[in-house]
DNA sequence: GACAACCTCCTACACGTGTAGTAGAAACGC
DNA sequence: GCGTTTCTACTACACGTGTAGGAGGTTGTC
């Protein structure tokens, strides 16, 4: 369980690697422009920085450098969460849930599927033991 | 929704005084010992910037500072519950819940109470609307 | 072949955070 | 009354993050 707690702009760039599978310093700064403008150059740090840190990696091509995430999404994901539920709530996930469902607010659609993920898990409790 | 992203230290802090209502430095520091060894003066210095922030004020009681938040505590969690849903999984609840689930191991009562609590969400859907 | 476009790499800097030392005042112990 | 403790206030510093500029190399264009 290593904590992957990624800064914003580093989680942000994450999203775009793990939606693309690969992405280039262009790439990256394109698909953020909407929401941040960042020049080139601030997209290029932060990538050598993270591969510095190990979450992504790089081949080349051409000149052009191809990044691509090391860290799987699924495992910075849990881990993010879990470490928000510990520090917010000491791990008390209700309550955590509680939070969500009041501040976003929820459609029918996503309640039913929320019962259908409980259900589920369940079903597992009751299988592993 | 003003966007309030505590730091490690300072949501720590924070709890402390939730839990207590008020505080001093002190107190603070002995609460936080168990799990982070700080000197006293760290404690001190935290809730003097927390305080130029306006996330706790204090009254003085003989030449001692007793701190109290003014934050409230559901409010930080709700925004940052929903700020980490909006930048881990594009506010998709269903998947941070899911993540969630699979990171730390629920027990069937939490389940239950998870249960209970969607039933109450669906209700104030049908009563709303 | 010269100029513009584009890319990487290195450097820089401000700000927040975690951490704590020191100075100076107040209070306590005897 | 004087040393010891105990507070607060101020200062300091390292590290991570967000942000970007400049140098210097490659490529593409006319």
């Amino acid at each position: 369980m290593g904590k992957h707690r990624l800064a914003d702009l580093q989680l942000a760039i994450m999203q775009v690697l793990w939606d693309r599978g690969e992405a280039t310093v262009g790439d990256v700064q394109k698909e953020l422009e909407p929401s941040r403008k960042l020049a080139y150059t601030t997209v290029g740090t932060m990538l050598a920085r993270m591969e510095e840190d190990g979450y992504v990696s790089h081949r080349t091509n051409g000149r052009v450098n191809v990044y691509q995430a090391i860290l799987p999404r699924e495992k910075v994901s849990r881990s993010m969460v879990s470490d928000l539920a510990q520090r917010l709530c000491a791990g008390d996930i209700t309550q955590l849930v509680c939070h969500l469902l009041d501040e976003c607010d929820v459609s029918r659609e996503e309640l039913s599927a929320l019962k259908k993920l409980i259900r589920q898990k369940e079903q597992e409790l009751s299988d592993d033991k």
